[in-house]
DNA sequence: GTGGACATGTAAAACGTTACATGATTGA
DNA sequence: TCAATCATGTAACGTTTTACATGTCCAC
């Protein structure tokens, strides 16, 4: 039911089509949500079928057409009031961690290659977080007071990914320990 | 399809119920995974009736029969060949972080006062990760040894808690000083 | 001429949530 | 006597994932 309220609040800040909001949603709301793209493509539908957005073909040269959708005014008022109320639950699903929880399956190279790998996912999110970063503390500052609370999520995701990566290096030491185990 | 090998590891680590398993699924692996008693015993079924898993009753004065269940050699064999492949990516799901970045339809108020709100959720939650870990410091030395990767899961579950209720006093402390905004 | 980006969709399967259903025991 | 805990389940519904499907343009 939250995923409606992420498509509504990114056509909110600016209208698209299911495609641009598929990418969208990796560039900059992957660090606390990601979907794919036939779920967008249901939800516009549906978003669009329920009055909440507005849709318009633009057609375009070679390309298939583009349906730009963007709130109409009850899509606006649902998203208002859809915000101002106590948030549903976090989902945490991690299955690195029940591989890790399993451990006693692991001998010591394959944990250590494993925390390796996610390790290098990690550090691979968190330069892409700095670099949206980045580019936010570049654009116009009116629309950097605009959004500052947008901009404090991702300041989230990056201090969660800093903790994730010294923890990993922390564990790659700890295994390395030859008394360990 | 992680969620039968979430449930494969804690049978793995003692046998036990659906019922006994939705708990241990709330004390000891919350920070990375959670299910409801439903999804349990649909999965329980499932993995029973593929052989991996054995299951004897056992009849209890007073209350209902306990389905007792525990890993088969395949359960066991099932589980170990998952444990030591890359595991599917993790999934973020924060709806609050929706609301924030949806954020220019809250007040100053309300903004704080949806962060407090989350604030003392993560303290509650902290506070319970930090009874598990002392539990677990309290606990036969062999049994700490055994399941030494499985503890490491929970001091990351620590770290991200106390990494967000840094960020959630820092968001107050900027959300009260009055040129913000 | 091949692979990637653009652009949208259907269908089925798997997974997750909510509501309903039962029934005993224990403690406040 | 009321609510909580123990213990298991069905049914319906909603969400998410995976596979299939199509077709253009552009760069290498």
């Amino acid at each position: 039911m939250s995923l409606r309220y992420a498509v509504l609040t990114l056509l909110d800040i600016e209208p698209g089509s299911g495609y641009d909001l598929k990418r969208r949603f990796e560039r900059s709301v992957s660090h606390f949500w990601s979907a794919s793209h036939q779920q967008m493509y249901r939800e516009l539908h549906r978003l669009h079928d329920e009055g909440l957005l507005d849709c318009t073909e633009q057609p375009q040269a070679g390309k298939p057409d583009k349906k730009i959708y963007s709130l109409t005014d009850r899509g606006r008022e649902a998203l208002r009031a859809w915000v101002q109320q106590p948030p549903p639950a976090q989902k945490i699903r991690e299955p690195f961690l029940i591989q890790l929880f399993a451990g006693h399956h692991l001998s010591r190279e394959q944990a250590q290659d494993a925390v390796q790998r996610q390790l290098d996912q990690h550090r691979a999110l968190l330069d892409s977080y700095l670099e949206q970063n980045e580019k936010v503390l570049h654009s116009d500052p009116k629309l950097q007071e605009q959004y500052w609370l947008a901009h404090q999520t991702l300041l989230l995701g990056i201090e969660a990914e800093r903790t994730w990566i010294e923890w990993g290096e922390k564990m790659l030491r700890k295994l390395g320990e030859p008394d360990k185990q």
